[in-house]
DNA sequence: TGCATCACGTA
DNA sequence: CGTACGTGATGCAG
């Protein structure tokens, strides 16, 4: 190897590597939700990744063969034409890989004409003349020829990841002639993978002998006549050929390229690219792996990280001197068992403060609490909510929270999932807490106390703010953050903390009554099938009884085999009714509930009450959500349902609860989004919006809308704001397609702007990559240009879902900051408990109900200033049903 | 024990 | 072949 140092030229054959990646790696193990397949991808991705990792080239290209001919194949049409056919799971990937290149901000080469080896052996030829050392990543044996002192070809041994590496004295090693000299030994041996056939009875060893005593081809050929015995009479009946070959192997060193050397250097990754590509290949792992090359990261990382001094001594008085704004850290948890134990402070890149939250003195704690809950001292934090309950547990208040870094990382890409301080970290800073903390905090105790971890994390915290802050400036989402998100942490707090007062008794005597029913349902199920006693919650047993036993016909396909859900079970009791559909379904119905009511009893915590938990950062159309337990999924349309709800009631010292829901918000949003003047004339009338659409509709007087015309366009105008087809539609309403096109058609003609609209937000996304609420939500929809039809489909509702369900999010939120504001400003006791989407739900203390209503009115109906009015329902009782109605 | 699949509740 | 979630049971992998 020589000793140039100007740097290193990364050539790889995409190709050849992609096609070794592909039979490296199992199809059916690599394949998104949908179905596309990307062993590939995945595959190709990591071997670049580990040879940029490890070779840290300065220059990197990689080179494709463009469909269609190229010289070689005008000259022999039957070049390379004993190749297979390439699976059908191999050729979508191909652009993939090229999108992933693009992400990687790796160039990618092609030529018309000429095949990727010519341009990998142009390319090699200029970074050896630049003075560059040069790898040739190849699984094609041609790119031997390239090997010199500056060029070695890392050839695949078996899959991508163990490449043999050749360099001249290896090559000579192996093949027993120079790399310069291994297309005359090709042209001679023959090469089966492009169809070139070579000399009979020449093998590997008496090519090479015979290039050792004539010196190469030429002195063979010249000597043919004298070259002796077996091999050499086949050789002079096979001239042409050899000739043929050797013509055809050689490597065009002098192409003209479009992309200049210069423009092969590596800048560093697009990190939003990669994130885009990675979530819609479903990429979870290769993701860490590749972010490192993004150039922000590689950046800010080392400075930022790791030189962080943390103190511990004079800490209290340190941090409640702080002004703000600072980054924090709370060690302790959430939840149940809530609690805090170590507290990180920093206003500075180098340096933290640390505090033992449990070894305070009583005067450090009255100081740190009254800093904790100024709120003139502006706080960011991770995951703010979490500790706000770590710091409640033992009485503290926080206060002053001026960001968190969690949501911002959110609010920049909210289809990502994971969004914990470590992955937050890894993803956007490059940086791998675990690594650190172990090797810091378990090996000798080196790294310091809990305490200090603590403060290093406030520094990592204050790091993600300076990268994660100006990313939701650039996508115009800081009022959002800001004004929204950020002041609403602590809204979610407070209703987290209160939770909402539960009768258990009520809970328990349900939950005996449905364990109840599920058993008599279950033996009924069991009697009418001879007395075996199958596992009804299993779906695989219940295929086996369905299908192979008692013969039904079969219902819609799934992975699995065949579908047993309710409304399989449905279909199959009109085609063949038997008493074991009919108990089947009455058992589902029944566990389900006792399921729901167990778990619901579960929670109840030693307050009588169920404290459920909100999160901002996981539906990533911007709605929250709510888990342990779901809030959010309470039974309402059943008597049972209606019976779980009468268990929700007004607590002890409180007098109502009051419950306000916006109506037909959806809808309302796509009158204002789109315009449509027949939507919005019907919702300014505050007529009965579904009788007014039929009426329009199939042309009848409102009130000569049946009630089935009436669900018909309900059903289709809450279809539109999902995507909903006409198949869809005639499926929902048991139509023939014809008549739901029909219909669709009709509603189209007299409310055409809201087609219009339907169509120019798909068409908008596609363009900006990312769809918008009213309030500036993005969320990016990168499948929009996927050539996957189904992916695209699926893009495609979503896109047009994301602005109405993200618009209704946004406004609720909205309206939940007016309420507890007002309920503040106000001096009223009453307080917010619940949110399930289009509803609020508030305890409302003595004598307050009717503020309260007036405010719940009056600040969800202002939450926006939209073309229609934001009606609101309002209902009030003891316990959750009777208020909802 | 962890993960995927199925089924099903809400807006 | 309609969006957005969370939960529990099953069954398979480890």
């Amino acid at each position: 190897m020589s000793e140039s140092t100007k740097g290193t030229l990364l050539l790889v054959d995409g190709l050849s590597m992609a096609f070794r990646a592909f039979f490296g790696l199992p199809v059916e193990n690599f394949a998104t939700a949908t179905g596309v397949p990307t062993n590939a991808v995945y595959g190709f991705s990591t071997m670049l990744a580990t040879l940029m990792k490890d070779h840290q080239p300065t220059h990197v290209a990689v080179a494709f063969d463009l469909p269609g001919g190229t010289f070689r194949t005008e000259r022999l049409p039957s070049y390379k034409g004993t190749r297979d056919a390439t699976p059908p799971e191999f050729e979508p990937q191909v652009p993939l890989i090229r999108e992933m290149l693009g992400a990687l901000r790796v160039t990618a080469v092609d030529k018309e004409r000429y095949e990727a080896d010519d341009l990998l052996a142009t390319y090699a030829r200029l970074g050896r003349e630049a003075g560059l050392r040069v790898l040739v990543v190849s699984g094609d044996r041609d790119t031997i020829q390239l090997v010199n002192d500056d060029v070695t070809l890392l050839y695949p041994r078996k899959g991508v990841s163990d490449l043999v590496h050749f360099t001249p004295t290896s090559v000579e090693e192996k093949y027993g002639v120079r790399p310069d000299q291994y297309p005359d030994m090709a042209a001679l041996v023959g090469e089966t993978s492009d169809n070139l056939p070579g000399v009979p009875g020449v093998g590997p060893k008496t090519a090479a002998k015979w290039i050792g005593v004539y010196g190469g081809l030429p002195g063979i050929l010249e000597s043919a006549d004298d070259v002796p015995g077996k091999a050499g009479q086949s050789l002079r009946d096979h001239l042409d050929q050899v000739r043929l070959n050797r013509e055809l192997n050689h490597l065009l060193t002098d192409l003209e390229v479009a992309v200049p050397l210069a423009d092969l250097e590596y800048a560093g990754a697009d990190a939003a690219a990669i994130h885009q590509v990675c979530d819609a290949l479903e990429f979870r792992t290769l993701r860490d792996r590749l972010l490192p090359f993004a150039d922000d990261a590689a950046a800010e990382q080392p400075a930022e990280a790791t030189a962080v001094v943390v103190r511990t001594e004079g800490a209290v008085e340190a941090i409640t001197a702080m002004a703000g704004p600072v980054a924090v850290h709370v060690d302790g948890r959430a939840g149940v068992d809530a609690d805090a134990w170590a507290l990180g402070v920093t206003d500075a890149a180098d340096a933290a403060w640390a505090v033992d939250l449990t070894a305070l003195s009583p005067d450090q704690e009255k100081a740190l609490a009254a800093w904790l809950a100024d709120p003139e001292v502006g706080k960011v934090l991770h995951g703010a909510k979490d500790a706000w309950h770590a710091l409640q547990a033992r009485g503290w208040d926080l206060s002053g929270i001026v960001g968190d870094t969690q949501i911002a990382a959110f609010l920049v890409n909210p289809d990502q999932r994971g969004f914990e301080l470590d992955q937050i970290l890894q993803r956007h800073l490059g940086l791998s807490l675990d690594a650190g903390a172990a090797a810091g905090e378990l090996d000798l105790g080196l790294g310091g106390s809990p305490a200090e971890s603590a403060g290093e994390r406030a520094a990592h915290v204050r790091a993600l703010a300076a990268v994660l802050d100006p990313m939701v400036d650039e996508r115009g989402m800081a009022s959002l953050y800001a004004e929204l998100e950020i002041p609403l942490v602590s809204v979610l707090a407070r209703m987290e903390h209160a939770g909402m007062a539960v009768d258990t008794a009520q809970l328990g005597s349900l939950a005996d009554e449905a364990r109840g029913r599920a058993e008599r349902a279950a033996e009924e199920a069991y009697s009418s099938i001879g007395g075996d006693r199958v596992n009804l919650g299993s779906p695989k047993q219940l295929q086996e009884v369905l299908f192979d036993r008692l013969g039904m016909p079969k219902t819609k396909k799934i992975k699995t085999g065949y579908s047993t859900d309710a409304s399989s079970l449905h279909d199959l009791s009109e085609k063949s009714p038997h008493p074991f559909l009919t108990a089947l379904l009455a058992h589902r119905d029944a566990t389900k509930l006792s399921q729901i009511i167990e778990t619901l009893a579960q929670s109840v915590q030693p307050d009588g009450r169920i404290h459920t938990t909100f999160s901002q950062v996981v539906a990533a159309t911007g709605r929250l959500s709510s888990k342990d337990p779901n809030l959010q999924n309470i039974p309402i349309r059943t008597p049972e349902g209606h019976r779980i709800r009468e268990a929700f009631v007004v607590g002890d010292g409180y007098e109502t609860l009051l419950t306000a829901d916006y109506s037909q918000i959806e809808m309302r949003i796509m009158a204002h989004l789109s315009g449509d003047a027949g939507l919005i004339e019907a919702f300014q009338r505050g007529e009965d919006l579904h009788r007014f659409v039929g009426s329009r509709v199939f042309g009848v007087a409102p009130e000569d809308v049946t009630s089935e015309m009436r669900s018909q366009v309900k059903a289709m105008s809450y279809g539109l704001a999902y995507g909903l087809s006409s198949f869809g539609l005639a499926r929902q309403l048991g139509l023939p397609v014809g008549a739901a096109q029909a219909l669709m058609d009709d509603y189209f003609s007299r409310f055409g702007g809201v087609r219009d609209y339907l169509r120019e937000v798909v068409d908008k996304a596609r363009g900006d990559g990312y769809t918008e609420t009213i309030f500036g939500r993005r969320r990016y929809i990168p499948d929009l240009t996927s050539s996957n039809r189904q992916r695209r489909d699926i893009a495609e509702r979503v896109a047009l879902n994301a602005p109405i369900q993200g618009s209704a999010a946004d406004l609720i939120k909205r309206a939940m900051l007016g309420v507890e504001r007002r309920l503040k400003d106000e001096g009223l006791a009453s307080r917010q408990v619940l949110q399930v989407h289009d509803e609020l739900v508030v305890e409302t203390a003595p004598g307050e109900s009717a503020a309260v209503e007036t405010i719940l009115r009056e600040e969800m109906h202002a939450a926006g200033d939209l073309s229609v009015p934001l009606d609101v329902n309002v209902g009030k009782g003891g316990d959750w049903r009777t208020a909802g109605h």
